[in-house]
DNA sequence: GTCTATAAATAGATAGAC
DNA sequence: GTCTATCTATTTATAGAC
């Protein structure tokens, strides 16, 4: 609604001049990437719009310009967000693997796809936190769609008997969210396991993705299990 | 070391005159809990000093009298969540259950104890979004306490030739934090459901307590598993 | 212990030149 | 599209009366 008024700011236009060699991008993308460090880092409340300028290496008015508001502009940072997962998971789940592979190609590729985006887990998990209030009903639609289709590939493997009869809701929920906190974690798990006194390789990120595969595994397979 | 030079602020001091009839609790304990309320609704930055002393029926002043600043009532609320974890964990570790049962237990009371102190899931997952860089010294050691003590329970089981080869810290991981994302999603749930359509039910505290002790029950068998 | 100001700093948003 | 300057509101924290 408040959607529909919005006055200039062509924030992703068609790139009809792609302009060949682009040293550095456009300042709204380049806004749009400080905006999801800082946001991440600190969290919509505590971030303010003079740093997020500043990571930019920009003026303040010129987020104003692009953006109506520090509130539509983390919109948009969310809806980037949960689009790059959702493209992801969407590819997982149409490619012709069998649901075995894709529920464990589906923790791999999550894992390695959230080292690579440090500012993803965060900023998702303060979302969550935060009980939802910022997400439009946009990005709301968006993680819906994220549960269902992972649930999609579960239902898949139960009707061709492969799996056993795990709700595909509540494996989703197991398995997607310690995937977030590993990846959130990230700067205190050295810190953790000094003060723990274990091994921090313990925590590798190949070993855990081992570990949630073969705890999925497990669970989706038929053999009873105690 | 800040910790050093309070000035002030007999925060929790022993009651040597109980009072006997409290209609209302202490000053300090009623801004405790509105501190818990505010900061597990908005986060630290969102929320102000004057929300909190509102919701204690108080006034601002009071809270600085009490405590030294914002910072120091926050560190001292985060304090006393993850004690009530710890407390609650070590109860259970100390039982003369078999370490079947210890997980079990720990999954069903963690999720009803999170259910009936709301604040307590949002308030964690904003502090491991913000990658605990708000965590004094106190409260980290009392994070590594409570993974140390679940763990143990794992190696307990697992020395007895009871478990499977699965990393406690692994585990840990991916019981708990399943747990705590549930219960911070509790306010969005209905809505997910209804815009996923499938059956709120669902997501039933019951149903989610009985799968992860599935789910950590097949984890931890011998049986191979596929 | 509790309250009413109020100081001091900060941050979202805009005006307007270029 | 980009910048400087500024308006306005909010917020942490304190002073000081009772």
């Amino acid at each position: 609604m408040a959607e529909r008024t919005r006055r200039h700011a062509p924030v992703r236009r068609p790139r009809t001049t792609p302009s060949p060699k682009t040293p550095k991008p456009p300042s709204s993308q380049r806004i749009l990437s400080a905006a999801a460090a800082e946001f991440a880092l600190r969290g919509f409340a505590a971030t303010t719009v003079d740093r997020i300028a500043a990571r930019a290496h920009l003026n303040k008015a010129m987020i104003y310009y692009h953006f109506r508001s520090k509130q539509n502009l983390y919109r948009t940072v969310l809806r980037d967000v949960f689009n790059a997962v959702a493209d992801r998971l969407h590819a997982i789940a149409a490619s012709p693997d069998s649901p075995n592979v894709k529920i464990e190609r589906f923790v791999d590729v999550f894992v390695r796809e959230g080292l690579a985006r440090p500012y993803l887990a965060p900023i998702v998990l303060r979302e969550v936190a935060e009980g939802g209030r910022r997400l439009d009903d946009q990005t709301y639609t968006l993680m819906v769609r994220i549960v269902r289709t992972i649930a999609g590939i579960i239902e898949e493997g139960r009707t061709a008997g492969q799996f056993a009869d795990i709700d595909p809701v509540l494996l989703y929920l197991t398995t997607v969210w310690p995937i977030m906190v590993y990846l959130a974690t990230e700067p205190m798990r050295n810190s953790i396991a000094r003060v723990a006194k274990f091994d921090p390789a313990r925590l590798d990120p190949q070993r855990f993705i081992t570990h949630l595969q073969t705890v999925n595994r497990k669970a989706l397979a038929r053999c009873p299990g105690a």
